[in-house]
RNA sequence: CGCGGGGUGGAGCAGUCUGGUAGCUCGUCGGGCUCAUAACCCGGAGGUCGUAGGUUCAAAUCCUUCCCCCGCAA
């Protein structure tokens, strides 16, 4: 049976690992980000892949610095070492030491995104597709030699969250699919073309921030690519306000980038973007609120949205 | 002790500064109107006003304790 150690840290990786675990294939070690402090409340919590390998009583290693601590990885002696969205990068001499060497599960077609938001980039770029690539690692980030690839299609009414899922899901099956052929030597490793190479860096907070200048398109696209985390923010009156929601509406307005239009249905409000077209906002989060529909907003009072007001001023 | 907003019937809010036993929009239930309706009309149910204590003749409202939610920062 071979030996395979998993590296892995967020909701991502957790089907991923799962698969393993169901698999012929022994997982001998886990290895996952420490335990860091989360939310408002800084309570230190386990990484999720944590919490699945302590359910099948797997061993789990947690450096804080792989890159001085990996010795414990290689004394598993693994045939295999799979990773799926580990949050730091393999050392020399760990990628190495597995007889077949180290795979990675990524949430792209590379050489296109490589880096920690594939997902959401894939949206926020307005991609018709994205996919799983499974390919060895190298030193570099994200750009070793690919062994297989699956395309998934983004819907346009995907949003990260959704995407996320499929991508789990078919990263997982293609892992499964993929490690015989591997473990066989059947598969060719195709280089990645670094000339095609783009980059899916993790999101900072400034970009979270909608720019109304933008088409109604891409507005969208920023809207549902950061959904539903970390979520899309612009400001009201001069208070931060999330969108969590909001489609496009394919009508000319008048008015000047962010400026809202309309009211529909007294659930939903409309906001001009750079090319007079709108977007259709229906779930909000005003500053020291919870998440809530337009609908529910606006029950409060229904000046409370001011036709004529502008977002983002 | 990082900064700030907030906890009022099922939902979203007003009322708090200037104490005097609770209001609005929606939902819900019943009835009416209608060919019909998510529309309209009439009526009803539903709240120890986050918790504990204090001041007062009287507290959602003033003072203090604690709990919880959220925005920012980290």
């Amino acid at each position: 049976m071979k030996r395979i150690v998993f590296m892995g840290t967020p909701d991502f990786a957790v089907p991923i690992l799962h698969q393993l675990i169901q698999s012929d294939y022994e997982v001998v070690l886990v290895v996952t980000q420490p335990d860091r402090p989360k939310g408002r409340k800084r309570v230190i919590t386990p990484p999720p892949v944590k919490v699945e390998a302590e359910k099948h009583n797997i061993r789990v290693f947690q450096p804080n610095k792989l890159s001085e601590d990996f010795q414990p990885i290689i004394d598993c002696k693994p045939d295999l070492i799979v990773t799926a969205a580990y949050g730091q990068l393999l050392p020399k001499e760990l990628l190495k030491s597995p007889v077949y060497g180290c795979i990675n599960v990524h949430a792209s077609l590379l050489p296109q995104l490589r880096g920690g938001a594939p997902i959401h980039y894939a949206i926020l770029e307005g991609k018709k597709e994205t996919g799983i690539t499974i390919m060895y690692m190298a030193e570099k980030l994200d750009a070793g030699d690919i062994l297989t690839q699956e395309k998934v299609t983004i819907e346009t009414d995907d949003h990260v969250g959704s995407l996320h899922d499929k991508l789990s899901e078919v990263g997982a099956k293609l892992l499964m699919s993929t490690l015989p052929k591997l473990f066989s030597r059947e598969l060719t490793p195709i280089q990645q073309d670094e000339e095609r190479a783009t980059y899916a860096p993790n999101i900072h907070r400034e970009q979270e921030k909608i720019d109304w200048t933008k088409s109604h398109l891409d507005v969208y696209n920023h809207i549902r690519g950061l959904h539903p985390w970390p979520v899309a923010f612009t400001t009201y009156k001069g208070k931060n306000m999330k969108i969590w929601w909001g489609i496009p509406v394919d009508k000319q307005y008048e008015g000047v980038p962010g400026e809202i239009v309309e009211k529909i249905d007294e659930s939903s409000f409309v906001a001009v973007c750079g090319n007079q077209k709108g977007i259709n906002i229906t779930e909000i989060q005003p500053a020291g609120k919870r998440r809530m529909s337009v609908k529910d907003y606006l029950l409060g009072s229904s000046d409370r949205i001011e036709i004529g007001a502008v977002l983002g001023e």
